[in-house]
DNA sequence: GGCAGTCAAGTACGC
DNA sequence: GCGTACTTGACTGCC
């Protein structure tokens, strides 16, 4: 189990996801701004790798607009040296890394230059994952879409669309139960139609329930992950209290999360936590599981021995 | 410098 | 049909 966060370090004096306004774009800005988060995401890197923080869900702002027509710079070429030298810098410390297009990324959508669209945006993910030399471990996580009032057609689009893709998005993608429209059984049934892995979102399975229980829905969705997909992730997160269902919270409840890594025995997976206080709430964490022997199953990975064994 | 409105993108839902 | 939430930060223009 290796336990982290998404995006934003608040530790860090900067920020890995600076972006501008579409009215705002230029060459010049582009450059500049992905400089910036480049610099910034090795310093974050750099921060978790000291602190034993081994997840990390990189922001999908790090080339804004890469795939928005605007942009017809080849940053690609431009900052292959950057990119390298980061994922030279993760694999060095065998971290865990995931993105996660936002909620605009549809390839069920009834509309087909939205599924255009959303593809351009996954092959962007993709392409910045391979420039770092990442293997197929990395993952882009996404929802599965929209229900448009019904939701067996809107599950047969997404079986067909995902065949579409190419095999440079496909071995990266996964799928993750959402609060409102996909369960985590939707999931599974989607995964027994393609083959994408299905990433468990507690959290959403608790406000999205569909009768399975926690440890079924583990060993369900575990069981959607080849080998050649590391170990399953999870998302975690816990409920803001007196804001709407689904709001997360703004810190780690440490009584919950022990329980958690409890009743979510003996599963293993990598864990992002999706709370407000971002890297606080992964130390926090990653100090409450330290005698969890899943985490002490890692720490011992990092030993040379193991290194060279797991390379074998 | 501080503040508030607004930001590429889509869908669902409440009014 | 319109406004809002989503996850939320932070860009931007205005004072």
């Amino acid at each position: 189990m290796k336990i982290g966060y998404p995006c934003i370090n608040r530790s860090v004096q900067c920020s890995g996801s600076k972006t501008f306004r579409l009215a705002s774009y230029s060459e010049a800005r582009l450059k500049e701004t992905v400089a910036n988060n480049l610099s910034c995401l090795e310093r974050i890197i750099s921060y978790n790798a000291e602190r034993g923080i081994l997840f990390f869900r990189v922001s999908s702002d790090i080339v804004p607009f890469a795939s928005h027509p605007v942009c017809v710079f080849g940053w690609q070429g431009h900052f292959r040296g950057g990119l390298e030298r980061i994922g030279a810098r993760i694999r060095a410390h065998r971290m865990r890394i995931s993105m996660h297009p936002d909620q605009f990324t549809l390839i069920n959508s009834h509309d087909e230059e939205i599924y255009d669209r959303s593809v351009r945006e996954l092959r962007y993910h993709c392409e910045l994952l391979d420039l770092c030399g990442l293997d197929r471990t990395a993952k882009v996580q996404i929802h599965v879409g929209g229900v448009y009032g019904d939701k067996p057609a809107s599950m047969d689009r997404f079986v067909r669309r995902y065949a579409r893709l190419g095999d440079a998005v496909r071995r990266r993608l996964v799928i993750e139960n959402d609060d409102r429209l996909y369960t985590v059984s939707d999931c599974l049934e989607l995964h027994a139609r393609t083959g994408v892995p299905v990433l468990l979102d507690v959290f959403h399975r608790e406000i999205n329930p569909d009768g399975l229980s926690l440890k079924e829905s583990f060993k369900k969705t575990a069981a959607t992950w080849l080998k050649r997909d590391g170990l399953p992730m999870v998302d975690y997160s816990s409920q803001l209290k007196g804001a709407r269902p689904g709001s997360h919270a703004v810190a780690l409840d440490p009584r919950r999360f022990k329980k958690f890594l409890a009743d979510s025995r003996p599963a293993d997976f990598d864990l992002m936590l999706e709370i407000k206080d971002k890297e606080k709430s992964a130390l926090r964490a990653i100090r409450i599981a330290a005698g969890d022997p899943r985490l002490r199953a890692f720490k011992k990975g990092l030993t040379k021995s193991c290194r060279a064994s797991s390379m074998s």
